[in-house]
DNA sequence: TTTAGCAGTTTACACTTTTAACTGCTAAAA
DNA sequence: TTTTAGCAGTTAAAAGTGTAAACTGCTAAA
């Protein structure tokens, strides 16, 4: 346990090293704490005992390890209010009822990288589990025409699909029928069984070019399964950061970043609000990600925020949070 | 007008310093130009004056200029053929029909930025001037609708629409088919003109709820217009070259490809392949840009393919015109 | 328990030295 | 006239040196 002031000085030197990246010396806190510098080295030193400050080298000052933030996170830190102008420019896309559901929580994301120096990665509903609600297709010409599929939680894509040779409309028609009729309520993870088994024996009958149809449908149903949507806001930001001064650190980061399994990873199990700091996350050691679920209009997917673990914890929770619960109307 | 062997030492001069990123020594010529350094450093420094040649340092090696590059590429380049691996690896692709169009070309783009250590920017047309072929509406839920757009060029895009309030079915339909009737063969720009001056005084008389359902439509209908598709591969790949290898400037490229406004500024005007070297672009001096147009399916685009100046230009340049030759089958 | 003071570290920066890799020039050779 | 050998001169890059500034840890006294 620690004494009232070994909290308030892992607090100060935390805070005072989100905001300026350098170690902080002991001499730099004397009139903070009022005392000198002596007892605060000392005080310094049962806390880096504790695991919760390090040294950058023998002689350095203090920095907070991954225990300190971590401490800092979970016992130290009051979130922070919104100023006036956060909140203006929030309100501003959440209250836009206009604005395309997928947009919103993209534009959302814009302003809060915009707010903060951090890089966002929002990341649509992994939507195997998602059930068929409904198939729509529309003819564009002799050989071409968009599938529509829906699902129960509200989630669209379209696809084009290229038929080959040529296939009466009324096949076509037929074909749908009997897809909507039999796929309705599978999950996208059974899309491709349903099809194999039990839509192309029965169409091998009474259509023509059934070979033709079930080869185009089987192909656009195959990418919708496995189309997971990423947006990304804010890139620079996090290489920005003085932690980050390096070619090679740099390169890592965006070779990370468009690496889809990686990313990909980075989707949430757990509601609320989660921080993972350095090592606690599989993306990188040197980064804190922050994290929540949103649901919107029905439809889940995750919000990730990515910056130094020197992260400003106490505002960027405070805006993630207001996205969470402001979003979803 | 350069003699033969100015031409030949030039063409090993870029050639090499492609490769190997390090300025070319008049010794390491000897062996291949059959004379001793001294005929080749005479040779270098007329190449110098004429502006073709430079060095980075007094008593360094030589590098091609821009202009030394641009004169390669003009007069001494011969474009590459492609391997077999190249060429298998491009017609799966290609041949690969039941490919969703949109995707055919970003995969192929992928494939180019494996092949290549650079970095693909693929700009899907600016649409306004398709003509609208074709609407659709799909209810989701009592509040949500997908709308669906398809131009003339078989260009097809969907939006999720909000509805606030209650509307009935009826309703939408009678606004729909009125949109429909109106609204077909318009330009993409005209859109909000018609919405306005021509359907919202109509429904105005019949439809109970036209106000929302004009303001959810006008505000779906704008976000088409102004809905450029810009795809990127590989960015990691150009940051991976020597020439960047520094903090800051792979800040300045990544802010630069993350910059709306300035990566459609790559857009294309001719036809053709062709050639940025260097300041002949308006992205960054210190990359070349190669670009040509596509059309696949009656939609046209740009891609582009950004790298170091010391671009493998040969290959490049075959590898770009198989995908404008074949993606468009 | 706190403090002053001092010895000991390390970084950061500015120099210097050394080595390797080139070129330009000149004078002789082809 | 063209080519070449040889040498002086230049530079980058790496390695080493020196110094000042910024800290800490420890000790002994307050």
């Amino acid at each position: 346990m620690l004494s009232k002031r070994q909290e308030q000085l892992l607090k100060i030197i935390v805070e005072d090293y989100i905001k300026t990246a350098r170690p902080v010396s002991s001499k730099s806190i004397c009139d903070i704490m009022n005392c000198s510098s002596a007892t605060i080295r000392s005080e310094m030193s049962s806390l880096e005992d504790l695991g919760l400050l390090e040294k950058t080298h023998i002689s350095s000052g203090r920095i907070p390890s991954e225990k300190g933030y971590r401490y800092y996170v979970d016992h130290i830190m009051v979130p922070k209010e919104l100023t006036g102008e956060e909140i203006l420019r929030l309100q501003q896309i959440v209250s836009n009822k206009s604005l395309v559901v997928n947009d919103a929580i993209a534009r959302s994301m814009e302003i809060i990288t915009e707010l903060t120096s951090y890089t966002a990665v929002v990341l649509g509903k992994q939507s195997s589990n998602n059930l068929i609600q409904k198939i729509e297709v529309i003819p564009v010409d002799d050989n071409n025409l968009v599938a529509i599929i829906v699902t129960d939680k509200g989630h669209v894509e379209h696809k084009n699909v290229y038929i080959e040779g040529i296939v009466s409309m009324n096949d076509i028609k037929q074909t749908v029928d009997l897809i909507n009729k039999l796929i309705v309520g599978t999950s996208l993870d059974d899309i491709s069984d349903v099809l194999e088994f039990e839509v192309k024996p029965r169409i091998a009958d009474y259509v023509e070019q059934h070979e033709v149809l079930y080869n185009a449908f089987y192909n656009a149903f195959n990418e919708f399964t496995n189309n997971h949507s990423v947006f990304r806001s804010g890139t620079k930001n996090i290489l920005m950061q003085p932690e980050f001064n390096d070619a090679d650190k740099i390169r890592d980061i965006i070779s990370k970043f468009e690496d889809k399994e990686i990313v990909e990873s980075i989707e949430e199990k757990d509601n609320g609000i989660n921080i993972y700091i350095g090592s606690e996350n599989n993306f990188d050691d040197d980064v804190t990600i922050i994290k929540t679920k949103y649901t919107i209009n029905g439809e889940e997917g995750t919000i990730a925020l990515i910056g130094p673990k020197r992260m400003e914890y106490d505002r960027v929770i405070t805006l993630l949070n207001y996205i969470k619960e402001n979003i979803g109307k």
